[in-house]
DNA sequence: ACCTGAACACCGTTCAAGT
DNA sequence: ACCTGAACACCGTTCAAGT
């Protein structure tokens, strides 16, 4: 039995996958998806590291578990929005919900998740090249959200201008947000400039 | 004295704070900045960890030394160039001299040098918005090379549709660039209208 | 099946001691 | 001033042994 230092919280019943997961997103709240460790989170859920292994496996695995959870918490705007519209809101939400699990949003970047996002583009006119503009948002927001993220934990100490950098990184990326939409409208007008030209 | 493990390669005369970031640069050319450990360079420049902290000192002053090296190879276009074609070219030359230093992209998005590019901008007419809108193109660049550099270190053993890939990102690259140039031109019109407007 | 406790092969960093 | 060699306080991961 580990000490009271490294076994801090004493869980009633029984270990389980969920537990664990829960347990790392909490700590994931608290210091971010690359700062706790699993020897950290073993302790949290009053076990020994290769219990987690048991459980649900090595770090990574823990790490795909928590991605899970924090995208299915996400939801959709109303498909009757303008296309515009409906990837600003979804990305409002998106990085709102990013925010609060600090390092999730460099992970979602790489894996891209495909949803409905490509179907609105299509509808609008994108065609083929719906798959990459999709990309495009999605990896642009998730990737200001990690930037922010990355700032936040370089600066741990200075706790001056915290605020000044917050609002910054805001209007950063609503800045960003919108000059990817302004710049996917004005290559939807010259796809459809190309089809008027064939047709 | 370490053992031959440890100290593979002798370097002739005393050791410099000049050798060992040549040292790390070849690191990080092998193996990315961040796959590479205190004691492997110590061992690569023939040293022990503690030489590393007396010349150059601990592991991010030698990351520093890295990126200001590797900004320092990077050349600008000429500036008779209009300006989004400037930074077309200033932004395909960064990604062909990040791409060989993977793991530079990610700490470059962070600190956003502030070069000539901002004077480009308001010679366009940006105005009090270029500080944003420059910042909005380095950190869009930079941050698509780091996800092309995550990948790469994802998939270190899978060696199928490897040039796919490469491909793909060249692509997405080169779109995500010309959609922010195009937003920012667009952007530049709506400035425009007021100016107008207000003379 | 699930947990224990130790071990392995690493890290970055520090420091008294040598020359 | 510069280098040595060991130590400290960590990691992720594995594994024989217990129950």
């Amino acid at each position: 039995m580990p000490n009271s230092a490294t076994r801090p919280r004493s869980t009633a019943g029984r270990i389980t996958a969920e537990k664990i997961v829960d347990a790392a997103l909490a700590l994931t709240v608290e210091c971010g998806l690359d700062n706790w460790t699993l020897r950290r989170l073993a302790a949290a859920v009053g076990a020994y590291p290769a219990v987690i292994y048991h459980h649900v496996g090595d770090r990574d695995a823990v790490v795909e578990a928590v991605l899970e959870r924090v995208v299915g918490g996400l939801d959709l705007p109303d498909r009757t929005l303008p296309w515009q519209e409906w990837f600003a809101r979804l990305l409002t939400n998106l990085r709102e919900m990013l925010r609060l699990y600090p390092g999730c949003a460099r992970r979602l970047a790489l894996s891209a998740p495909s949803g409905s996002g490509v179907e609105v583009l299509r509808e609008a006119g994108f065609g083929r090249e719906s798959d990459i503009a999709y990309h495009l948002l999605i990896a642009t927001a998730c990737q200001f959200v990690a930037m922010e993220d990355d700032r936040d934990g370089v600066l741990t100490l200075r706790l001056d201008n915290t605020e000044e950098y917050a609002s910054y990184h805001a209007r950063l990326y609503e800045y960003a947000v919108q000059r990817c939409l302004d710049g996917l409208a004005h290559r939807l007008r010259e796809l459809r400039g190309n089809d008027m030209a064939v047709s």
